[in-house]
DNA sequence: ACAATATATTACGCATACATAATATTCGTA
DNA sequence: TACGAATATTATGTATGCGTAATATATTGT
């Protein structure tokens, strides 16, 4: 037997980074008084920001989620107040997804929010360094969907 | 507003390397013939495989798991008959987590499928990228600790 | 020995993401 | 134009992990 132990094994430090950072994320939204924002939903807000009024399979496309993702994401943002759904007069299947009043407002404090965020997690770092380890992980990723498919 | 988009979101890219390679790795559990096996328990079972008959609690510490996610995933194992649940003689409230014998047989093909599972997502990368990306990763854990304290 | 505190576990609810199947609609083609 | 394929969304169930509160038992200080 020969596992890697958890502070040498790739996949514990990639699957645990990502549950660090979503924590931190959570709590610098928290604490600059959007509390209300959940990290996953800054993957639909920040499009959204960008362009109003985006169907729920424009915003799983650029947020990299399933469909089925989007319904339940959508339904908790929608009873924060951030988002509502409409019919997309278009194509009578689609919904168009557009930001509340309230949704809009939170454009900067969430900008300060992730901005906290990453000078506290990528503090002490090089460039360099970050900038390999977000080529790398690309590289994963890219790995991943083709021995998956 | 300047949000990086998702190729270049480190965020982004952290957790999607996370969820990506959690992907393939039930995946490639479940082609070697150990489907039975989520990638969640690997944490629980690694560490039994050295050494049996562990408390969730000591479990819990080195697959780095909160004890209360430690519950339901020891439920799940125990009904996949893969570990079992007996009162520690030493201490009334505690559990020791003991393999089953199924839970021991799994060990072989488990580390074959992780092995595969390595192979296929860190493909076509050097060492040095690795090794840099892994330093970096600890060092983003610990920053998000420290700011999340 | 007893009260206060600490520890091990569980119970419950929330957040996130997936897969599969169902439903409604649109589109392409014969 | 009618029919089969594709598309948009939802419904449902599973997996994973967290936080908070409850319960039972141990330990410590007086």
């Amino acid at each position: 037997m020969n596992f890697p132990l958890p502070p040498q094994c790739p996949y514990y430090l990639i699957t645990r980074a990502a549950l660090s950072t979503t924590s931190l994320l959570k709590k610098t939204l928290s604490n600059k008084g959007a509390g209300n924002i959940k990290p996953a939903y800054l993957a639909v807000l920040i499009p959204l920001w960008s362009q109003n009024n985006l169907r729920a399979n424009e915003l799983g496309k650029k947020a990299g989620l399933e469909p089925s993702t989007m319904t339940g994401l959508l339904d908790r943002m929608e009873k924060a107040g951030l988002v509502k759904r409409s019919p997309d007069p278009e194509d009578r299947r689609a919904n168009r997804i557009s930001l509340t009043e309230n949704g809009s407002k939170m454009e900067k404090i969430s900008e300060t929010a992730v901005k906290a965020m990453f000078d506290t997690a990528f503090v002490n770092m090089s460039k360099n360094d970050i900038n390999i380890t977000k080529k790398t992980l690309g590289k994963i990723i890219e790995n991943c969907k083709k021995g998956d498919a």
